[in-house]
DNA sequence: CGATCTTACGGGATTCGTAAACATA
DNA sequence: TATGTTTACGAATCCCGTAAGATCG
């Protein structure tokens, strides 16, 4: 006992050509079949909506009431249908993207930048926190995607591998590492270290990376700032580790990077989603862009030797 | 493959209480049934809208969305329906009076002012027209109710009968006719008359009744105003006759009015509403009240006697 | 008589409720 | 195991299309 939407389609096909037969016709539908939704939509409202002589047939009061109501009503649906579905599309919305710092810095602002050149509508947000930090921000609801290093024993999380970011050494372009031989962790062992504050996810990562391996190194400088790492080195004080993504943003003249040629002197950074709950839908393109981009990154990996 | 109303009640009651079981109480509807609703709205809009996991269930992001555009939705939908649902009853809309001008200077005034008590949100708006008007604008639609007397052969016409006004002689207080016995045609003959101009509708009606009964008065003077009328029967030039139902606004100070003791002596006050239209359903409640006044009006009928 | 809406009625799709299966805390 | 959602399936309902009926020009 309630109104149907196919009632009011069909009510405005009649006040529209005035004619059952022809607004069957428009509605695909037989005219007695469309006859018996005016009659249930006249039954519900208790009023009839048109008066039906043999050759005319014409609104009521009643009718028209009814006419401007059920036009601005279906507007009205039409609109907030096609906004949602602009919004299960991906085209519209918000997107809060949490990534670790090195990622925020280089990786991500490109991915946020062709993402919003095809989804113009969506509000894009970016929060650079520390890795942990941004998974937390993923549970907690007020992050949609993170951009991070993979993480351990987390079976909540559903973790897409974009990319290895490899462990690097970074020392004067005329230091004996720069020559292009391979690198490994014996070879930088003899050497003085900066490394970063414990804080950092750079240093978390660095230190990770010796413990697997058993190297033990000599840290003859803690810094804060990669700045402070670089102007060390430059200054031909020590060595320093760093992952390679960080370089994106930094002025190596004067310096070298080179991998750590050892197999797993990388970490993975993958683009982390919740598995229990269904994403904004703007995830999904976000993600085909990361993987494009990741893509792009792995086949032309950046390399920075002496010049 | 269309949205529907149910389901939209359902995903609110839904994102209410964040239970499926609960939501389908509140809905009288057996919990799989809800189930299903909820499955064929995800299926249209090409999403899931809630993330169900045993013990919990919660809005996806694309289910916040839609829980907007729903709630915004349904409002607009009810206050709609709600709009016409007024109109229907008559609470609310536009209710054109048309009226023959004796009506509109006295029955029909008291008739609004009920009505408009009863229908504050009722736009009312009387036009005082010659009956031949007031039907004319019935017919073109730009009247949806008149006020006025009988119309004969008219078949497209719905006329109902609510009072007889009658015809009387006006004179002076101390003329002969204002002595309290019958006054008939016979009787008013030998004095000399005032009429009202050709195109006023008392005139009409007035030749229409001397040539319904055989009778030819003097008619001394022919003026356009009823006042002009009364001051010649006041300075005793003349006699002269009127409808009962024009006395209400005039003054009788030292003059007298008597019903004319024919029994055909009156022209019945009709409402008249197009028999092939529907009506606005204001003019329902509208005509109650005028029988109720015209019940009224029959049982107090105006008396002018000498004092 | 022709055009158009209404009524009558049988068939098919949709939707419902019951019962069983399934999934997690 | 207990709670709560999904799946399966038979049944009631709703809605549509065809055919016949009614009405007016």
């Amino acid at each position: 006992m309630n109104i149907s939407l196919r009632q009011i389609e069909v009510f405005l096909a009649v006040a529209d050509t005035l004619s059952f037969s022809k607004a069957a016709r428009q509605c695909h539908l037989s005219q007695p079949a469309l006859s018996a939704n005016v009659k249930r939509l006249e039954a519900v409202l208790e009023a009839r909506l048109f008066d039906r002589h043999t050759r005319k047939v014409s609104l009521t009061a009643v009718g028209r009431e009814f006419l401007q109501v059920a036009k601005t009503l279906t507007e009205n649906m039409n609109a907030s249908l096609e906004r949602v579905q602009d919004f299960v599309a991906g085209k519209r919305g918000r997107l809060v993207v949490a990534a670790a710092p090195s990622m925020a810095a280089s990786f991500v602002p490109e991915v946020i930048a062709a993402f919003s050149k095809l989804h113009p509508n969506v509000d894009v947000r970016l929060h650079d926190e520390l890795s942990d930090v941004c998974i937390q921000m993923l549970r907690s609801g007020s992050a949609d995607v993170a951009i991070a290093p993979q993480t351990p024993n987390t079976q909540d999380l559903q973790q897409v591998a974009l990319f290895r970011d490899h462990l690097g050494v970074i020392c004067r372009s005329d230091h004996p590492l720069a020559l292009p031989s391979a690198v490994g962790w014996r070879a930088i062992q003899p050497f003085a270290h900066v490394v970063m504050n414990k804080d950092s996810g750079v240093r978390q990562f660095v230190d990770a990376q010796y413990a697997r391996h058993g190297v033990r190194l000599r840290p003859a400088f803690e810094v804060t700032h990669v700045g402070t790492m670089l102007g060390l080195i430059a200054a031909n004080l020590a060595i320093g580790e760093l992952p390679e993504s960080l370089l994106q943003n930094i002025d190596m003249t004067g310096l070298a990077f080179r991998r750590i040629s050892s197999a797993a002197a990388y970490r993975t950074i993958c683009a982390v989603t919740l598995r229990a709950s269904s994403p904004t839908p703007a995830v999904a393109p976000f993600m085909t862009i990361c993987k494009q981009f990741a893509a792009l990154r792995v086949a032309a990996p950046l390399v920075h030797l002496p010049t």
